[in-house]
Parts: structure tokens; C-alpha cells; sequence
DNA sequence: GTCTATAGCCAGATAGAC
DNA sequence: GTCTATCTGGCTATAGAC
């Protein structure tokens, strides 16, 4: 129907925009107006399909988070071999992340601001639990394949190595020198460098 | 003089309560009036010595950048040999932000809004600089001691997993299942683990 | 469903008394 | 230097016409 594909069209247009506007600016920096101009839409619009912005910015942080779980669930519950894993998460995830760059940013400014977000999210099917990566690390560990290290540890340091570059790309580009172009080229080069950084410090 | 002192004790105390609120709230998320009750002044006071909200919250920037430069900076620019370096700055930037564990966030949040604000800092005599560092580390690779690595690249290892911790705990919380305690620990750990972790990762 | 107009509030900034 | 009172603008949200 006509109509239904216009509300579709409006509700996840409001949506995409509020998405780009939001990953820019964070809940406080932006502006309902903003948010209505990038959709081409009127303000009132925006209160008659999501009824506040406190509503709208939720619906928005929940799509973003979305996006990134799955990407962080496969470090932790896939079953292939360890260095497979963390070589293969490493390519994915900055793959991923170079095409959404304000995603990891955003997530984590929210949270930082409001962690009683998780809450809600931490019962999802998607939501990343450690307890199999654990598992697998503890096997590894038993048979002398690669050093004792404790799985919080090693998880930690795999997000670190990929998020981290995305988060303070403008420190980065600073303190290395780098324009962009150069700073592009870095992030490339992890694409691989970042596993093999790890594989070698873990292995035996 | 008193009147001096009482203009030195007022105008460091705004400053303060500007950089509690701020640090916490970030500059979209501040309000004055938020400031102007933590410092147990009236509002108007606030301009009376920073003009504007904007000039304040300058000031606290540069505040907090100054802070977090020289820490950053003894891993660019001294002498110790690179694994003592490493194992050192690990020590002490951990132990530094354990204290202070808002500061990376705001730093990196803010300059992400705003990259310019690093025009006006990079040419300070504290600003961190890549050149000895690098000088230092291609000497090591070719004396074969360490493993080929550009130094742009361990640069951007060393600062992620030291600052990456504070920056999304949250996160790392959420999903290593742990409570404000054992974080604690974990990040307590790190101290040491951190640089073992590098350093493995790049000796031969 | 979409628009215009406006209510109502809150924040930053200033005027002016003391 | 410090206060109270107030201006002014901008923002979220709603009322109501079409």
C-alpha cells in the first residue's frame, strides 16, 4: 500500500538521519532541528513517530549497538581455532569499523554518560558473554600451545588493538604526524599487523 | 595581599568545579549553574572571570591536556632503553589514570567534537612527537634485537592497551562480567601485564 | 500524515546594587 | 568582588489547521 510504504519511508528516513546526526554529535550536541533538516522533514514529524528525543535517541543508540555486538560476539562464540579467530576478528572488525567510523565512538560516549543502558541490552541473544572464550583460552593454556594469560586480559587487549585507533583517531594523527591518507594506510596495515601483534605475543 | 588571594582562591576554585562538571558532563552536557553550586559561587561570577561558558571550558581543556602530555610524552622522548621505557610508562600512566580516570575520556570525546583544538597545542615545547621514539626503535630493529615494526604502529599498541581500559569500561565490564572490584583488579594487573604483553610481542 | 504557529521552559549572559 | 534580578535566545514539545 501507498500509505504503509510512506510511513515506512518517513519513520526510517527520520531514523537514518537521526543516525548520522546523533553519531556525529552525541544526545546533548544534537539538535531536534538538525535531525528534521538532514530527514527534509518537518520538526513536528520527529515528536508524531518517536515522541521525544529522548525516545528517538534511544531507538538510535539501540540500531548502533546492534551493528556493533554481532562484530564483537564473534570474537568470543565461534568455534574455529584461537589464532583464526582473533587473525579474522581483527580483519572484520576494522573493515567494519573503517566504514562506520563514529559507531565505536558513539557507543561508548553513551555509555560512558549513561551505563544503565547495558541493562536492557545484556539479556539480547547477541549480547557478547566471554564464558566460551574463557574456555577455549583455559584449554590452550593447558596444553602448553600458548602463554598464560587470563582471558579478560587477552579480550581486552584484542578490543584495545582494534577500537582504539577509531576512538582517538585526531590524538593519533597528532602525535604520529599522519595526514589522512598516511593515517588510512596505518589503519590498513592493522588490518593484519594487529593479529599478528597478538598471535606473537601469545604464542609459545 | 588578601584581596589577591581571595581573586587567586575564587578564580582556581571555578576552575576546579569547572573541571569536576566538565570532565563528568563534557562541554555539550555541562551547565553553569551545575558549576557556579560546586564551587559555592554565584552564578554570574563564572563570567565575571571566564567570560563565557566557551573561555571556560578552554581553559579546563588546556587544563587537562597538560596533564595527560607529559605522561604520554616520556614514552616519545627520554632515554632509557625501549623495553624500559615500555614497562615504565605502563607503570606510571595506569597508576596515573587510576586516579584520574576521566581525563583520557574527556581529552579524546572533546577532540572529536572539536580537532582544531590541537592547532593551538602542537606547537608547545610538551607536545608529544614520534621522532626520537622512531629513531630509537629503527636502531633496535636494525641491530636485530627486536622484531620489524613501525613506530607509528607501537605507538598506537602502547597508547590503546594502556588508555583503551578507561576509556570503555563499560563495555569491558558488561562483558567480562565483572563488578567494580574486580575491574579494579584487573586493571590493577596491568600495570605490569600490559608492557610483558608488548614486550613479548616484539623481541626476538 | 504533514504542516505552521506557538507555548513553555531553560540556559547563557548582562545590568546594576552593594 | 560578589550578589539578585532580568534579558534574550534557543530548544523541546504540543495545538490545531489542512
Amino acid at each position: 500500500m501507498n500509505t504503509d510504504n510512506k510511513e515506512q519511508n518517513t519513520e526510517s528516513e527520520i531514523l537514518n538521519a537521526a543516525k548520522r546526526i546523533f553519531l556525529l554529535k552525541g544526545m546533548d550536541g544534537a539538535r531536534m532541528q538538525e535531525i528534521a533538516d538532514e530527514a527534509n522533514i518537518n520538526k513536528s514529524l520527529l515528536h508524531y513517530y518517536y515522541r521525544s528525543k529522548q525516545l528517538l535517541f534511544e531507538a538510535v543508540f539501540k540500531s548502533a549497538f546492534s551493528m556493533l555486538a554481532p562484530q564483537l560476539n564473534a570474537v568470543m562464540n565461534d568455534d574455529s581455532p584461537l589464532f583464526d579467530k582473533i587473525s579474522n576478528f581483527t580483519y572484520n572488525y576494522i573493515s567494519f569499523v573503517a566504514k562506520h567510523p563514529y559507531l565505536p565512538n558513539f557507543i561508548i560516549q553513551e555509555l560512558n554518560r549513561n551505563p544503565e543502558f547495558l541493562n536492557n541490552l545484556m539479556n539480547e541473544k547477541h549480547f557478547p558473554k566471554i564464558d566460551k572464550f574463557k574456555k577455549q583460552l583455559e584449554e590452550q593454556i593447558a596444553q602448553g600451545t600458548i602463554r598464560t594469560i587470563k582471558a579478560e586480559q587477552l579480550f581486552i587487549n584484542i578490543m584495545a588493538l582494534n577500537m582504539f585507533p577509531f576512538l582517538a583517531s585526531p590524538l593519533i594523527k597528532a602525535f604520529t604526524n599522519t595526514n589522512d591518507i598516511e593515517f588510512k594506510q596505518l589503519i590498513d596495515a592493522r588490518k593484519t599487523e594487529v593479529a599478528d601483534f597478538i598471535i606473537n605475543s601469545i604464542k609459545i
